[in-house]
DNA sequence: CATCTTTGACCCGGG
DNA sequence: TCCCGGGTCAAAGAT
């Protein structure tokens, strides 16, 4: 089978399992071996290692040996190789480019990568990175993965290009694919290193698969994400919406809880290899199995999950250009890759939201925001130009929906007073090629004050009054 | 008991 | 003005 095809490739590392009496077996031996494990359904298997995880199928060979060799170096290679196949439905990833901010421990894992094998990551993660040359107001990421056969082409219209290359990433992702059957709770499809809410879910109408929409559960967290997934529990496609304004919640203590015990599945958590280093599972990654990656085999691969997976630096890559607000698909961005892990570890971030399920209910959540305030106004800071309201004028907004206004083929992003009872909104949009030039509409009186953040830097608080935004009340 | 997912209904922009 | 469809809400159920 196509999807067996590329575990061969991708995940070839025989189980650190087996009992080595003798110190080294052949690969064949390894194979004949765990071959017998398995049901019979994986017996024509090659891989005798993680026998749930379901990867998308390839449809391109050549993406495959380009994973299965990852020999390109240097930052520009993303952009070498990703022209050629345009046309590669299957292994789609769109990506705005986005300032972001690498950290210390960033460049120091980076370092470290390089001298392992962290270098192919970090090349392979570059080669997610995709740049899009036109500045548009939301950075969305859409990671299509070439499970589906019918892939469709993730024309996001306008906010998006199309590119793909030839370690693209949803062909990495899917050589990373896992099983996603839909956990009974903490289906955090795709882990990325927050926490997501699911809070919706639809057949939409030319999608062959439904899709579900979560929320970041970061109070006034606007960031949103669309994913499709295809009813075998792989990832069709993954859509982000917004820009996180706070950083990556972490886990109590190193990946073993916080936003791994939200991301990974319950058995993952009682299973209790979420204590695995990163930095050890990336040295595995590529070669396939560590217990961590089987216990998230159903945790549903996704720009993230597969990422964290087999190649976290490809997620992070990912993930953050985006989440720090990166504009720029600069070689660095491999770098904020792992920094995205570093805070994992870090704990820089999680005032908000240390536990996982810490959640209280919407107006706790809506309080802590407050405490969020200060946060946000540091990252939005670091944002592009836009959507410059996601602070707001002095109120808080909080984004829940966006689209494409005929007229304009710049989005439009609508925003709700974040306030209890309050029914304001707004919603803003690109008024020309100006990328600073946002036009705000908004609706309704606000039936509160303007809330005052200890936090709140007033100067930074108001968004708006940078000019680019023209208020019609 | 708290939190999260599920899912049908509703909202609303666009054609 | 009506209909369509994507997105969101929120009650109910699950964990």
């Amino acid at each position: 089978m196509e999807v067996r095809e590329a575990e061969k490739l991708v995940i070839a590392k025989p189980v650190a399992s087996k009992p080595s009496t003798s110190s080294f077996k052949t690969f064949t031996e390894l194979l004949a071996g765990a071959i017998t494990a398995p049901p019979p359904s994986f017996a024509e298997s090659t891989l005798p290692i993680r026998p749930k995880t379901v990867r998308f199928k390839p449809k391109v060979a050549q993406s495959t040996s380009a994973l299965a060799s990852p020999q390109v170096s240097g930052p520009s290679v993303s952009c070498s190789s990703e022209k050629n196949q345009l046309t590669d439905k299957n292994s789609t990833l769109i990506y705005k480019p986005l300032a972001k901010l690498v950290s210390k421990t960033t460049v120091s894992l980076l370092a470290n990568l390089g001298d392992s094998d962290g270098g192919r990551h970090q090349e392979v993660a570059q080669a997610q990175l995709q740049l899009q040359p036109s500045e548009k107001a939301d950075n969305h990421i859409l990671v299509q993965a070439p499970s589906n056969p019918k892939q469709r082409i993730t024309s996001h219209k306008d906010n998006f290009q199309t590119v793909s290359h030839s370690k693209s990433s949803a062909q990495i992702l899917g050589s990373n694919q896992r099983l996603l059957l839909p956990s009974t709770r903490g289906d955090r499809s795709c882990y990325d290193g927050y926490n997501w809410r699911k809070y919706g879910q639809k057949q939409v109408k030319g999608s062959e698969y439904p899709r579900s929409y979560y929320k970041c559960t970061n109070p006034n967290c606007p960031v949103k994400k669309k994913v499709e997934r295809s009813y075998d529990g792989q990832i069709a496609e993954i859509v982000y919406k917004g820009e996180h304004n706070h950083p990556k919640p972490i886990p109590p203590k190193r990946l073993s809880s916080g936003a791994l015990c939200q991301a990974y599945p319950s058995h993952e958590k009682e299973k209790g290899k979420e204590t695995l280093l990163w930095s050890t599972s990336l040295l595995e990654m590529n070669e396939g199995s560590d217990s961590r990656m089987d216990s998230q085999s159903d945790l549903g691969f996704s720009t993230n999950t597969n990422y964290s997976g087999k190649t976290p630096l490809v997620r992070d890559a990912i993930i953050a250009g985006r989440v720090n607000g990166g504009v720029g698909g600069t070689p660095d961005n491999s770098c904020g890759v792992s920094a995205d892990w570093e805070e994992v570890s870090r704990g820089d971030a999680d005032e908000v939201e240390p536990n996982c399920r810490k959640r209280k209910s919407k107006d706790l959540a809506i309080e802590a925001g407050e405490a969020v305030q200060g946060i946000q106004q540091t990252q939005v800071s670091m944002q592009t130009s836009s959507e410059p309201e996601i602070v707001g004028d002095g109120f808080r907004w909080r984004k829940y929906g966006q689209k494409i206004v005929k007229g304009n083929p710049y989005p439009r992003s609508y925003y709700r007073c974040t306030s209890l009872k309050c029914n304001v909104r707004k919603h803003v949009e690109r008024a020309s090629d100006d990328p600073n030039a946002f036009i705000t509409t908004y609706e309704g009186k606000h039936n509160h004050e303007m809330p005052r953040s200890k936090c709140l830097n007033p100067a930074a608080s108001d968004p708006d009054s940078p000019t680019h935004t023209k208020s019609k009340p």
